[in-house]
RNA sequence: GCCCCCAUCGUCUAGUGGCCUAGGACACCACCCUUUCAAGGUGGCGGCACGGGUUCGAAUCCCGUUGGGGGUGCCA
């Protein structure tokens, strides 16, 4: 695959940010419509870091949102730590040319010699003393003098006075390289053009770039992209706040619905609707309309999202999502008296009801259930009024004896059962759903009592008649 | 401390000098629909941080202030 390249990496903290997602998905969208590559680079220069099962769940969660490493645009994934070698022979050739030197002071020497001449940072102090490699000898990169300009496509150009940035370390005491060094030595390796990352990357360009310009390469397009935020309007963290991309597949969340979210923070497709398919997102991102402040990561509108997406699949395909959940091990029923005629038929009142997938076993449970879980408080309330026992009984004696078990001859026997007592049509319904489901609360009546079927109905209106003396 | 970034309804955004009496979405509220709960429909509430410029005209350009965030490691 020609045309530009563009790299992303995570570093494999053992879970997937939600922010990185967001990243990774423009960096793919870009790849896609610029007829170009998806490079994923697992960064940790440090090879113990670089835990294959944690390597795994960054594939597991891309593939989940459609970055799939099967894909003609993806590239990879590489292991930084696999690539030490070419790290610390770049910082060879730096040290030969010039733009490096070596120093052996320790973090305690600099803060020393600081307080001793009133300053901060470490300011150049072995510059000219010829040092050479040796054990204990960080190698520094020699920041020239003047300003470095870096371009950013989402923030235009952006000028830090080197006079500012201290000579930082390419290479520990005991030879390893640093993450700024590994970054860019990987990057052109791998012919990178295009840097989209976080924002928080921006202050650490300049150091980025004077070591390409001083490997003698070409920088690449920049672009630096806000973060994600809690409430707070602080850095989404993993100890603060909820930021696994896995944990949301895990809870039922739809990967289109999460994706397409994720795409309306900081950008927007044009025109005045949000819900978009990927196909259209792909082709319409542009690095150059994205926004330049913070988004807060909004579990509501995430779930907004969601139900759309839910209400906006097909019977089987619902059933399909929400299997993981319905034979779960903590489902609310068995798994062995689960039917999918039955949840296919019940699919279209249960997606409206729903706001993640795995809220669907609870609101057919009862269909599914030997008995009912009858909520007592429920119970006594719909059967508290003088009328609910007649209710009962009149209903029981009328659906025996009813010719077409289905939805609306039940609910016709039901509405002139609630008229004979007195009652408004549509209001005697409670005890009967209360005996049927359990709950006060839940999909339409006579949709479910045609799915139970008569036998079940008439024994669980028995039941609890029963239990009334 | 120093450096950098950012600033439109509560939130996510549209907006690139006149189409702005600032549009949409989520949330919230009301009403309608209704068989409970949802979903759906209709309507409502609500914003250009502040102060100076530039301009015939500024949400939009410039400067400052304030506020927020990030960076400043022999972490990544």
């Amino acid at each position: 695959m020609t045309g530009p390249r563009f790299r992303f990496a995570p570093s494999p903290t053992g879970f997937f940010h939600v922010g990185g997602a967001r990243t990774a998905l423009w960096n793919w969208a870009l790849a896609h419509s610029q007829g170009g590559t998806f490079v994923l680079r697992v960064e940790d220069t440090d090879a113990e870091r670089n835990r294959p099962e944690w390597t795994h769940g960054i594939i597991d969660a891309l593939a989940w949102i459609g970055i799939h490493a099967d894909d003609p645009h993806f590239e990879g994934p590489y292991f930084q730590s696999e690539y030490a070698d070419q790290h610390v022979a770049a910082a060879e050739q730096l040290f030969a040319e010039g733009h490096a030197y070596y120093c052996d002071m320790t973090g305690a020497d600099i803060e020393a010699r600081n307080k001793a001449e009133g300053t901060q940072g470490y300011q150049g102090w072995s510059r000219d003393r010829g040092l050479g490699p040796g054990p204990g000898h960080a190698l520094r990169f020699r920041v020239p003098s003047g300003v470095t300009l870096v371009h950013d496509l989402v923030r235009g150009d952006v000028e830090f006075d080197n006079a500012l940035i201290e000579d930082f370390v390419l290479l520990r005491g005991n030879g390893s390289p640093m993450f700024l060094l590994a970054n860019v030595v990987d990057d052109a390796a791998m012919r990178i053009t295009h840097v989209v990352r976080a924002e928080e990357h921006l202050p650490n360009t300049p150091k980025q770039q004077m070591i390409w310009e001083a490997l003698g390469h070409e920088p690449p397009v920049w672009a630096h992209v806000s973060v994600l935020v809690n409430e707070a309007r602080k850095k989404l963290s993993k100890r603060r706040d909820k930021v696994a991309l896995e944990m949301y597949r895990d809870e039922g969340y739809l990967s289109a619905a999460m994706v397409n979210y994720l795409m309306t923070l900081g950008w927007a497709p044009k025109g005045d609707v949000e819900i978009q398919p990927w196909d259209r997102m792909q082709t319409d991102f542009r690095l150059e309309d994205v926004n330049h402040s913070s988004a807060f990561f909004d579990l509501k509108k995430l779930a907004a999202f969601n139900g759309e997406y839910i209400r906006a699949l097909t019977p089987r395909q619902f059933l399909d999502a929400c299997r993981p959940w319905l034979f779960a091990p903590d489902a609310p029923f068995p798994a062995d008296r689960f039917e999918e005629s039955v949840f296919l038929a019940m699919a279209p009142v249960i997606q409206p009801r729903c706001v993640t997938l795995a809220d669907a076993a609870a609101v057919v449970d009862f269909l599914f259930l030997a008995d009912p879980v009858i909520d007592a408080d429920a119970w006594a309330k719909a059967t508290a009024t003088s009328e609910s026992v007649g209710v009962l009984r009149d209903t029981l004696d009328a659906y025996e004896l009813l010719a077409h078990w289905s939805a609306e001859p039940l609910k016709a026997v039901l509405e002139a059962v609630a008229v004979a007592h007195d009652l408004k049509p549509g209001k005697a319904q409670a005890p009967i759903r209360v005996a049927i489901t359990g709950r006060t609360v839940g999909p339409p009546l006579f949709e479910s009592l045609e799915q139970l079927g008569r036998h079940e109905t008439l024994r669980r209106l028995r039941a609890a008649m029963a239990t009334l003396g």
